[in-house]
DNA sequence: TTAAGACTTAGAGTATGCTCTAGGTCAAGC
DNA sequence: GCTTGACCTAGAGCATACTCTAAGTCTTAA
């Protein structure tokens, strides 16, 4: 029930070295070192580094995971925080969902405005810029 | 019909440096410059300030932007190219989409469970870790 | 006419998040 | 015994995308 860092990476696509920088940055607090100083990931270890990859996926900043995982650490006293947290995170994904849907109709018109220009061989730009 | 460009960092948000910027990098090829040396914004411009957002917004780098907006100048020629890259950056949005869908669950899944421990005061960290 | 305020360029500086290097330890296999 | 390969630390270096500074111009209004 242990990985080395090594097997983590290759496990979470991560490089070693982003692993380590992670860990430095107190981002992977619970992680165990055996007797000879090598790190041994637990499947909690690959738990927290799912929820980091939420959170940084969603627009959090390395700090503000950081920020949650000092309040996990300070225990029942923080809970408030972490519940608003994740309220808030879910302000941010909701918004990025509604603003991906209307990159992704910017994108639809333009794929129908280059399929059509393909066929004719010209895209006529006095009538479309950008 | 021309704006200068602290009334375009203004609308769009971007600051003045940031605007002059982009220019600087190749993504604003078309602003004209009065007799005075000042950046003259037409709303074509506006409109490529939008498609940089979008493109950027969806994963591209300022490097992938000017790939575009130099094939763009180039002319008919590279009409298949820009499809195919608005058609890459489709399946990109698609894939983000679903990204984003699954970061939802998980933080919806977080909020139920911090919504329960702060109604009873605490949580158990042998049953949720990370 | 002079001061404020918005603009100009060139180029330096910064924040974030890695990414790599140097120099070293340790265990396993030939 | 020696090499290989994965690991270690400390710290330097790098890419991206800004962000700011210095020194100067131009327009407008008191």
């Amino acid at each position: 029930m242990g990985y080395t860092i090594g097997q983590v990476a290759k496990k979470t696509g991560l490089s070693v070295h982003t692993l380590r920088y992670y860990e430095k940055e107190g981002l992977l607090p619970f992680i165990k070192k055996n007797s000879a100083g090598l790190r041994v990931f637990s499947d909690s270890d690959l738990g927290w580094l799912e929820l980091i990859e939420c959170l940084k996926a969603t627009g959090l900043h390395l700090k503000g995971i950081k920020q949650y995982i000092d309040w996990y650490i300070e225990g029942d006293s923080t809970l408030q925080q972490r519940l608003d947290m994740f309220k808030q995170q879910k302000i941010r994904v909701e918004q990025q969902m509604a603003e991906l849907q209307k990159h992704m109709n910017k994108i639809n018109y333009k794929i129908e405005l280059y399929t059509k220009a393909v066929k004719e061989g010209t895209l006529h730009p006095e009538k479309e810029t950008a």
